[in-house]
DNA sequence: TAACTTACGTCAACCGGTTGACCAATTATT
DNA sequence: AATAATTGGTCAACCGGTTGACGTAAGTTA
């Protein structure tokens, strides 16, 4: 035992004298660069385990400038999509043995401008020396954000209708309003209503885009709900009082959760689905299964779309390769809640 | 222009060079300590918008160790509950001017077991220094990690019923479940099916062991169904098709999901809610308030649990004072799905 | 026997900040 | 007029790894 207290950490140097090696080739055991034996590989490993030593990331980072860490930039609330999104992307980046750190925009950062703010957090990532960044903010205009970013780390945008080919990826959300709309058209009805979801997203405008081309497609007038602020049932229900249920015999609803409170509203009225009006969701939440009754949805897969995106910027991190792009197809999954309609 | 090519981020150097002061003046701006005027405060802050200057989080944290970042471990995937603690986490942390770090376990853990990998995300938070680590992994058995955890990082877990005053916080699941039990009993039944949680998890035993000490303490008889797997409603929908509707007039689910599931297979074999049998789950998600019909439940604040956990752990990194706790009491809302039983 | 390959060791520079010691000039206060 | 307080410069050590250059031995192969 060495007279000297220590405070800090064990250190490479620590690590050697215990394994009676230098700490360069501790350095070589670690990084694979030279050779290393394999009887002085044990000692290590074993001097390390004894120490309970662990590397430095801030001095390894600050020679190499690399961290094995990825930026995510989120937006304040993770609901299902979003936390799903999250949920791959953790998984995939827990196989590459990287870390995610997280920014998240302010709860109401639509009053706000949510633009200073998400340059403060690319910002940070800048000073963090990620070595790539998520930008999983599907906002109107996150484009802007992006030109005066540093080219050489790589990013990934998850956002809507991925139409370039630099590097993103999304849900394809044109597709989901457009197969639902022509589902309902197909069983006969032609009075469809599409609640909306909130305005300042992007999957929400591809949606009613979606919906509204099926709609003109077929010769048929759209009409267009605005009354959600929010992908919450709440909306959904705020929707369903200011609804006539006299205007439509069936409704698509720009997710599942607006679709469930406006099932609920409607019940209070007593019109009941598939009876009185079909709906049709977006997003396959696992209860939308048990909605009463269960609902007929564009199942969209968000986990698997982290999983790509990940997958995605950790290829173009260590090839340096970009110009790759993934979209999530929707899949219409047929329940109960959509049927012919009852009227014409 | 200087002859020499810069590849690399400017430095203080740089911006020293540019603002005519020296790099250590520039740090002076950046920390605080020593006199900087205001007239070469302004230039330095020019400077730095010209170049484009961010600092090295890496030459800092490997000078004084300290990172401005939280490390939080969290299981696989992230649902109602686990995604609102991370939004208050995540929020809380942002006023703060602190970035999560989060390490996600593998989705099968149970199987796999799940303490290694634990303890190679605390040895990642060492490895990167994290200010802090909130390990939100509501799982029978933490405690074990934290016994060799390092004492001088602050960490709090987010588990159940915060015995000890030593950092913890947690929802009082034991509460919730008698609560709820006892609104049943209150309202005059005396069969009450409990639809168990998975019980790999803290809160579901404790939502167990609180709806069994309401029945005992009534002199009722527990009985108690243990089909969860998870804490969706394709567990409670399972529950629901193997329990049987002439064995119970109440029910109380572990959560909402779960309670959405038994009552849709109970809505398949014609028996509903109110009428039928009473129903309470626990979480209040907001779309609970939709169900059909909506769903009497035991409402936990998740996102403020989230919130209060971070700056607690935010309180002993700056002070480094520890032993406060924090408890979510749940809070009984009632709507309706519940009812005095239609038979005795 | 010469020429590699393998398996280390020893310096030393470097990454980009922070921190302390020390000095010098102005301005403000007693 | 003497003593502070303010402003800012210089030099150098330090954090803990990575990387390159160079040297030395042993064992292997041509």
């Amino acid at each position: 035992m060495a007279a000297k207290a220590r405070v800090s950490r064990p250190s490479m140097a620590d690590v050697g004298k215990r394994a009676n090696v230098s700490a360069q080739t501790v350095s070589r055991y670690f990084t694979g660069v030279g050779y290393v034996g394999a009887e002085t590989r044990e000692r290590i490993a074993a001097a390390i385990e004894e120490l309970g030593y662990v590397p430095n990331q801030s001095a390894r980072t600050l020679r190499t400038s690399r961290t094995n860490s990825v930026g995510v930039l989120a937006i304040g609330a993770f609901n299902y999509g979003s936390a799903s999104v999250l949920t791959g992307l953790g998984l995939a980046a827990r196989e590459a043995d990287v870390t995610l750190t997280i920014a998240q925009l302010d709860l109401d950062f639509e009053a706000k401008g949510w633009e200073p703010e998400a340059r403060r957090a690319l910002s940070h990532f800048k000073s963090v020396q990620v070595d790539g960044v998520v930008v999983s903010t599907p906002l109107p205009g996150v484009d802007r954000l992006l030109q005066d970013w540093d080219q050489s780390t790589p990013l990934i945008t998850v956002s809507e209708l991925p139409s370039s080919d630099e590097g993103t990826a999304g849900t394809h959300s044109y597709a989901a309003g457009h197969e639902a709309t022509l589902h309902l058209i197909g069983l006969g009805h032609r009075e469809i209503l599409h609640v909306a979801g909130p305005v300042t997203r992007n999957e929400a405008l591809e949606r009613e885009r979606g919906y509204r081309a099926a709609m003109e497609g077929a010769g048929l007038s759209p009409h267009v709900l605005h009354a959600a602020t929010d992908w919450s049932s709440v909306s959904g229900f705020q929707a369903g009082e200011l609804a006539d249920p006299a205007t439509f015999t069936a409704v698509f609803a720009s997710n599942d959760e607006i679709a469930l409170g406006f099932l609920s509203a409607m019940e209070r009225r007593g019109v009941r689905a598939p009876g009185d009006f079909s709906i049709v969701g977006v997003d396959d939440m696992p209860a939308a299964a048990y909605f009463s009754p269960p609902l007929t949805t564009m199942r969209l897969d968000f986990r698997a779309l982290g999983m790509a995106t990940f997958k995605m910027l950790h290829h173009q991190i260590v090839t340096g390769e970009r110009g790759q792009h993934y979209v999530v197809e929707p899949e219409l999954v047929l329940r109960e809640s959509t049927a012919p309609p009852a009227r014409t």
